[in-house]
DNA sequence: ATGATGACATCTT
DNA sequence: AAAGATGCCATCA
């Protein structure tokens, strides 16, 4: 590990640059940041960010395309209902299609935005 | 300081 | 295919 905060500084910018109406998995977030092996962290990190981030947090979702490791958490409601707003079909449960949202492309800072 | 916990992932039964 | 075990390490009690 380098440093904890570049670690953090790392995680928030990748989460900054996922297109709209895609998703990105902990562990692909993780592995682009250059620490393949902590998927965890970056949940840890997300979890200390500010209600009024403006960071798009919720297009963070884990390896099955289900929003919230347990179903629900604090916010799985507020995760969900964001992503249909950016025209996601996102089931009751929170899960969704991996296939078709995930972001395959570069991690790279908007073209245009 | 030690031990438990967690917005996860991956490997092994 | 589904469930359990392991790795990881910052944060909390």
């Amino acid at each position: 590990m380098q440093d904890a905060r570049a670690f953090r500084e790392a995680v928030l910018a990748l989460v900054g640059m996922i297109p709209v109406g895609h998703v990105v998995t902990y562990g692909q977030i993780a592995r682009v940041a250059g620490y393949p092996r902590r998927p965890r962290q970056v949940g840890m990190v997300l979890k200390g960010l500010p209600e009024d981030t403006t960071l798009p947090w919720h297009r963070v979702v884990n390896a099955q395309g289900l929003v919230p490791s347990r179903g629900r958490f604090w916010g799985a409601l507020l995760q969900i209902q964001r992503l249909r707003d950016e025209g996601l079909e996102v089931a009751e449960d929170g899960t969704l299609d991996l296939e078709r949202y995930q972001w395959r492309g570069e991690f790279t800072p908007w073209p245009q935005l």
